[in-house]
DNA sequence: ATCCAGGTTCGGG
DNA sequence: CCCGAACATGGA
């Protein structure tokens, strides 16, 4: 193995292969198990314990495979061999993705008394958060998948990523980038009707594309203000309310205390995991959330993971 | 057939 | 401020 950087690396290279040291408590099939959660999701797929994904880097689309080997996340670019630069931003991308700089061990031993998460940090152990970076992307899969069931907005999406993405054509298969804003901007409500998407559903995400090509919410402003200034900043735009603010402020500005309480999924595995009969009250859940601060985000994070098949 | 889906906006009391 | 209705359609 050659070092990829002389002092304190944080990733080594072999051949254009990346080598990227796993924190502890981390679980890369548990990770898949979440990724792999719908077989339509268009922007990923996942085989043999690989993750392969399009990831747009300044000026260039890369297909990378992600899998593990050892104590390493061994990241290969398939279709170019990235230069130095693009070897940091990728790194970086998969330790956004995977989140792995944070430590989860004062998580679990805040959920040590917990009698529901104690039992799902013991099953799901090194699980982490994955991510959206992709602002524009997050904002939309909010709005796409708000009050439809999770097969259909995985639907709904697929359309819109295999219309209006950039593709790349790779050894007979195609991947896609997720649209940019510029473009779903200049589509029409009647466009994305004809793709099943209500009226609302459209003309929310056509807005929203417009302000985050714009530049007018980035997603940078964000994470300079505090969670509750980002909410807020969030639920300006027209389509987002308390839920999706909170998706948003998980999945891709990484707020640890983020708790769309609202969430049916949510209400669900709750439901599920103490064997209710109805699904549990909003005072309920909001005490719960007191409990579990300030990891409310992960403990919501892993009730989602408890309702995959 | 009926009810529920990773909710949000809008109008009315 | 809080409440119900409308939104549109798929899946169980």
């Amino acid at each position: 193995m050659v070092s990829a950087a002389k002092a304190n690396p944080r990733y080594y290279t072999e051949g254009s292969d990346l080598y990227l040291p796993v924190p502890c408590a981390f679980d890369f099939t548990q990770c898949l198990k979440f990724l792999n959660r719908s077989h339509h999701e268009s922007l990923h797929s996942v085989a043999d314990g690989h993750w392969v994904k399009l990831v747009r880097l300044a000026g260039t689309s890369v297909l990378i495979q992600v899998s593990e080997s050892g104590s390493f996340l061994v990241i290969r670019p398939l279709n170019t061999v990235p230069n130095r630069l693009q070897q940091d931003a990728l790194v970086d991308y998969i330790l956004e993705v995977f989140d792995l700089n944070r430590d989860l061990g004062p998580f679990y031993d805040h959920m040590k008394t917990d009698p529901l998460m104690g039992k799902l940090c013991g099953q799901y152990y090194g699980l982490r958060l994955l991510g959206i970076p992709d602002l524009f992307e997050a904002l939309c899969w909010c709005i796409i998948g708000q009050q439809i069931n999770l097969t259909f907005a995985y639907k709904l999406k697929q359309r819109l990523v295999f219309s209006k993405g950039e593709k790349l054509h790779f050894r007979g298969e195609d991947y896609f980038l997720f649209p940019s804003a510029r473009v779903v901007a200049g589509m029409s409500v009647e466009e994305l009707s004809k793709w099943q998407y209500s009226a609302s559903k459209a003309s929310y995400l056509v807005g929203v594309a417009r302000e985050i090509s714009q530049g007018i919410i980035t997603r940078d402003s964000l994470l300079k203000m505090s969670a509750e200034d980002a909410r807020k900043s969030l639920m300006r735009l027209r389509g987002i309310g308390e839920w999706s603010a909170h998706y948003v402020m998980m999945k891709c500005l990484r707020v640890n205390t983020a708790y769309p309480v609202g969430d049916v999924g949510l209400q669900n595995a709750i439901k599920i995991q103490k064997g209710l009969h109805k699904k549990p009250l909003t005072s309920e859940l909001l005490k719960m959330g007191e409990n579990w601060h300030p990891w409310q985000a992960y403990a919501t994070f892993y009730l989602w993971h408890s309702l995959i098949k």
